[in-house]
DNA sequence: GGCGTTCTAACGAGCGTTCGAACGAATTTC
DNA sequence: GAAATTCGTTCGAACGCTCGTTAGAACGCC
């Protein structure tokens, strides 16, 4: 039954902005069924409840931002491509799906029970992806900065777009993430050997 | 009275440690009370309501931020002297008041009508002080990354500091925003004079 | 006795959730 | 071929509960 599947991605959908521009604690179901174009019981035939409502858009939102990682770096190989590759990825995904993003930033925390722990363990796994080839990238230099914080610092200013990004077209996307993963890459250190010859 | 304000202050702390915890959304009077050691009517003779409670907090916190600002930025002079402590007195806020940081940066959107407008032009000023420090650091260099996005790229690696950072003195803060600011200076862009002449 | 402070108890509203009926399009029955 | 039946889907209406908020009385210190 394909149409059920279609109409369960529509609620999700309704449910994902609704918990966007609210917060979780905030938004109703109210809110969601008058998005979903739905009364309140036919919102409640496709999802159980509000707490699941949220593991669902997580899970989902989780699934294809990861899903998308291992597209992205199967093209590029050079550690510094590989980390290049995974910013213009997710900045591409955080413009793409605002929505989306700004519910894991923000109402990922108000998870309970099996859906905390899944999605938990989602996300773990995706930084740590991020972290190694943060590392790779640092052993090809000389680099002062402890690999902790440089992660955390790459994470923090891809995290950070959706609070002023306003642009439109694509182009504009993977100009932010060129120039985010210009700054990180110079930033974390000089390179081991310069384009020029030394002696 | 010295005594009500000092109250007043006990009762602000409960809020936000208890909007920090559970987001304005899930956090109920009855929650904010018990962690005032107060009735819930007890409560209400110091907060006037949950939104304006969240509105004290918000003003509370972003008045000691700014003006913890002007005394860092007034001990040094040169651009990136004072970029750095800028970094090290915004993140060095960050590590000592979490809840506040946190219900700024989760729960701020949640604020309505003339505490809306206050907070939000305190932050505009805020983020205009540090883009002014940006654009100084930028004019002493070769800069090819835009203002905007450098800006943006700061405050994003500070503020995702409270999601992982878990140190205890001030020590460890204060190592954090070195590596940050470093990191940030060396990626903006190499000096337009290197320590060592040219010719 | 007065006043600043705190309490117990309750109000009305809105919340998440559920019940039982009604819809409509296949599918079956005669 | 029309009437009856089934089943996936949607609905209006309501349940019980918790929320923010308030009234009114009691406390303790000057």
């Amino acid at each position: 039954m394909p149409g059920y599947d279609l109409r369960l991605q529509a609620a999700l959908d309704a449910a994902e902005s609704v918990f966007a521009e609210k917060s979780y604690g905030l938004a109703t179901m109210r809110d969601i069924a008058a998005a979903a174009n739905l009364s309140v019981a036919g919102l409640y035939y496709y999802l159980p409840s509000k707490q699941r409502a949220l593991g669902m858009v997580c899970g989902r939102a989780f699934q294809a931002l990861s899903e998308g990682l291992e597209r992205a770096l199967s093209e590029a190989a050079p550690p510094d491509s590989q980390l290049r590759a995974f910013v213009r990825h997710h900045v591409g995904f955080i413009t793409v799906s605002p929505a989306a993003y700004r519910v894991l930033l923000h109402d990922m925390e108000a998870l309970e029970g099996e859906d905390r722990v899944a999605v938990h363990e989602i996300r773990r796994r995706y930084f740590a992806r991020a972290a190694d080839l943060v590392i790779a990238v640092q052993q090809q230099r000389t680099s002062s900065i402890s690999t902790r914080i440089a992660t955390a610092a790459l994470f923090g200013m891809m995290n950070w777009t959706p609070m002023w990004y306003r642009g439109e077209n694509e182009s504009d996307a993977s100009h932010v993430a060129l120039e985010m993963s210009t700054l990180f890459l110079r930033g974390v250190a000089a390179p081991a050997e310069e384009p020029a010859a030394i002696a």
